[in-house]
DNA sequence: AATTGGTTGTTGACGCGTCATCAATCTCGC
DNA sequence: GCGAGATTGATGACGCGTCAACAACCAATT
């Protein structure tokens, strides 16, 4: 009787583990993925007053003609759902960063406006958050570890994409 | 008088924004941070009933001489603070995953311990989790883009950790 | 015009994470 | 020993995010 594959011959078929190089790849995007938004959010709220998710729908509220966006385009524009989008945009209105309007020619849709006091906060926040992107991030890396990191993460997203 | 220097005569000091290629890497890298951890819980959720943070937990704990760590150390181990980890201590022992026991050497601190079901679900949990993180992640990155990841990852946190 | 099916947005429940606060305890210098 | 200051962990309030359920509406077929 042939002895081969000892190891695959126990109990149920062993998983195939990460080895090294992996398993510290997937620590480092782990620890990431926690510190950098924190420490990015951490100064925007102590400088600004807003939240990452605040950031995040301010920035295409002000880029649209008069600072006016449909609640589903908005929510694709960021890749949020819309339960995600309407709960958030209600914890700006309360705030008056914006303001919800009905849409015309879609009685079912609803428009995001952006208020004054909105592009006041979003106009405030934006050089030192963009200060700190590059203080964190673009500083420290070169432009060819840019490219790779664009193309790496692309795919994953196309494979995510996949599904 | 020298024309120089235009663009930085503007009103108030233009910031640096971000130029093309760095937009394009910061903006993967949001979509990047969105949808990978979400992806994976879903499964995790769907096929183990376990979300990111219990098994952020469940692998530390399960790796500790009889399940037991001091929830300081555990805290250290997975980079959160002390709140955090209470609560979501006390969200696992309710499902019976771990139990709060008193810790002998310091009458503040506490121990957390795996429960025997809380082993089972992280065995059960483990192999697909792999099998998933492999398939989104290791499955389309080359070595060399390991490498240069685990760099840029490194680096970005050393900044973060200059603070 | 009525039915059927998909789309849009809101809501409530609940898990997750941070911050501020608190009580208990340890440590260290005196 | 004792007191000041630091450490450890728990807790409540609140913002964030997902899921399931729902109401309102549109679109296409008959």
């Amino acid at each position: 009787m042939m002895r081969q594959h000892l190891a695959s011959v126990a109990r149920v078929d062993e998983p195939r583990w990460l080895d090294e190089r992996e398993a510290r790849v997937w620590r480092a995007y782990l620890d990431l993925n926690r510190e950098l938004p924190a420490v990015l959010e951490r100064r925007l709220v102590r400088d600004s007053g807003l939240s990452n998710a605040d950031y995040s729908l301010l920035v295409p509220l002000s880029e649209a003609p008069d600072g006016l966006v449909r609640s589903r385009e908005l929510g694709a524009m960021v890749g949020w759902e819309r339960s995600r989008l309407s709960h958030q945009v209600g914890r700006m209105e309360k705030r008056g960063l914006v303001v919800r309007e009905e849409c015309a020619e879609d009685a079912r849709g609803s428009m995001v406006r952006l208020t004054p006091a909105g592009r006041a906060a979003i106009e405030a926040a934006a050089p030192s958050h963009v200060a700190a992107v590059r203080r964190y991030l673009f500083d420290v890396l070169t432009d060819e570890e840019l490219d790779v990191l664009g193309r790496a993460f692309g795919r994953v997203l196309d494979r995510i994409a996949e599904d």
